[in-house]
DNA sequence: AAACGTAGTATACAAAAAGAAACCTAAGGT
DNA sequence: ACCTTAGGTTTCTTTTTGTATACTACGTTT
């Protein structure tokens, strides 16, 4: 129970609505500050946007850097550490891109993997 | 946007508060009746229960054989599809292993990693 | 003196997910 | 006639997530 199962640990990482967008941003584009992230994610509050980041920073995934100037300046990016998901991430992003295509041929093309996730699958 | 972030989708399948303990269960016990998993699980809902195993069943990872009986008999297993995700399951298990660890070397035993996911953040 | 820009917080509210508990079905046993 | 069983479904409540909007701090620019 305690050594198995933490993959449910890996996934809390991973997860919330914005995680994953926050880090393609950023391990694409290397260092980003604060409202370069707002700008690539349109959608994202600010709120999510820190709180996301936060997160990712107490597991070592993202390094907070701030500059003290008026007006603020923070830049964030992946940690040495953070590096390390790259391999799963690409895995995972792999195995998602193929499993789309599986759902494809199981379902037909005019079909919403989103409307078949909990609820939503009522009528 | 479209080819990338793929792994979103992958995370959909495996979110779902329920859905790690759920496939571990039938990984490593092979076909499992509802009441059985009900039983392997304790605090689960039949609700729930019920819930997750659609979705993965949707998802082409879980089959539903049904014998109809009276009291009725469901047995569920992992699809041949499903079994393909075992590697990235371990991947997943085992970054998550080394993650616990690491986040061990960083604050010490005496934290809670859930306690950092989301809000619970504050004192 | 007022406005601007950045990186947030605070507060209030809406929506989604999860939990609890009761109800349903139909055959077989008492 | 009623109870039991297995595998659910329904309804209702609570908790968790996410959104929207406002406000702050403080030097610089107008």
């Amino acid at each position: 129970m305690s050594t198995f199962c933490k993959f449910e640990t890996a996934l809390e990482i991973l997860v919330g609505k914005w995680k994953p967008v926050i880090l393609l941003r950023l391990f694409s584009n290397g260092t980003m500050r604060f409202s370069e992230l707002q700008k690539a994610i349109p959608d994202i509050t600010k709120k999510m946007l820190t709180q996301q980041l936060r997160e990712l920073e107490y597991h070592d995934i993202v390094h907070r850097e701030i500059y003290r100037q008026i007006p603020p300046k923070v830049e964030y990016s992946i940690t040495e550490y953070g590096k390390g998901m790259a391999t799963i991430l690409q895995a995972l992003n792999d195995w998602g891109v193929a499993h789309v295509e599986h759902l494809n041929e199981l379902y037909g093309t005019n079909h919403s993997v989103e409307a078949h996730r909990s609820d939503a699958m009522d009528k």
